[in-house]
DNA sequence: ACTACTTTGTGAATCAATTCACAAGCCTCG
DNA sequence: CGAGGCTTGTGAATTGATTCACAAAGTAGT
């Protein structure tokens, strides 16, 4: 099938928030230029990104916001419950262990991990810290589909190529280094500091 | 002047990270190829993207790396101090106070505002805890140039509104929702929810 | 100083994403 | 049930980003 654009992606993330939002205050339609005008973008943009998966719109009305939701969930792959192992335990990994988001759309944290003997056996709101060591054997038993990278900068590029070759094909990286995946892992980095400096940038005159 | 695009700037920042790796390695020069190879992009894409703002290679060489990390970091806008106002002195923003990355940047954080009575007046890492009340007399007062906007979704287009018309120009978004900035406001969002949607899209099969 | 080899900087070409524009379909109301 | 009014879905056109490809400019070795 047609490769979809990451941007298309992220905008079908902002639709279904908006979604959500309505169905909570009782609306059941909505039309491409609401949706539009709430994600910042035009109603075109709305339709052809609809379009890539199908039509759910009707004619003279717009869409539903009740099937129009499932069907987002649908395609996102909100459906199913899908497993997390969060790898290092420290403050990053600590703020993610007690994040609600993660279960409010479906994952479910299985363990997390780190090499510090001190933390090791403790529990993170509920989670167990497992040596690092059993990592691969675990991932083999509990076949996680989803590993946090939540470790210093100099040793992720490594960790991720451990994940990689145990099997997870999807990694949520916080270290602020561009990783390289081996062939089919998809890895999603959250940057603070390169959104930063996309402001200073903007800040900055450029002549 | 022409217009920069986002990917390029996330780019530049991309090639200064690695210029700091090289820089401490004691490496003097680097070429475009092999700053492709890190970022993962392609030669032509990382002088394409330096021909915005000048020509700082030598041909038959590459680039010296002292100075093109100097260039890069002026372009970015890293050369000077930012002074940074935290807004939410809840979780998130406990842990933007703590991290340590914004002073290694250049960033000084100037207080963080809550309208929790129980925090306001407590200090965070050393950085008070401020009455929201009192934010716009501050901003004029002490003119910050960005906000870390680190409260709950339902108030964040509201309290953007303020920080804007407060004369703060650029906001750095941990809520997520999208946001609608008025005129000459930049906002950059920091969404995990986003990029785990992206990931469990990847991993969706789409037939 | 000449030759062989590198690597930059950049127009031109290609590829990708967004916007335009409109026929087709559905709803409402008289 | 037919006319008028909306709104979708989608090819075509446009705009934007990336890649190609090569002249120009430098280095190194002899």
């Amino acid at each position: 099938m047609k490769r979809i654009a990451d941007s298309t992606v992220r905008r079908l993330s902002i639709y279904l928030r908006f979604l959500e939002e309505f169905e909570e205050r009782g609306l059941t339609t909505v039309s491409s230029d609401e949706l539009a005008r709430r994600g910042g973008t035009t109603s075109a943009q709305v339709r052809k990104d609809l379009s890539f998966f199908g039509s759910f719109g009707k004619r003279g009305l717009g869409y539903s916001v009740a099937e129009l939701g499932t069907s987002l969930r649908e395609i996102l792959g909100l459906g199913k419950e899908w497993r997390v192992m969060i790898i290092g335990a420290g403050k990053i990994g600590a703020a993610l262990a007690q994040y609600r988001g993660f279960r409010q759309r479906g994952f479910v944290i299985v363990a997390a991990y780190d090499i510090n003997p001190e933390k090791i056996g403790r529990t993170l709101e509920g989670i167990e810290i497992r040596d690092m060591q059993q990592f691969e054997a675990d991932v083999a038993r509990e076949h996680p589909e989803i590993a946090v990278l939540a470790i210093p900068t100099e040793d992720a590029q490594k960790v991720l190529d451990r994940i990689s070759r145990a099997g997870i094909r999807a990694v949520l990286n916080f270290a602020p280094v561009q990783l390289h995946a081996s062939g089919d892992t998809t890895v999603k980095t959250v940057n603070m500091a390169m959104e930063l400096e996309g402001l200073t940038f903007a800040l900055t005159n450029h002549d």
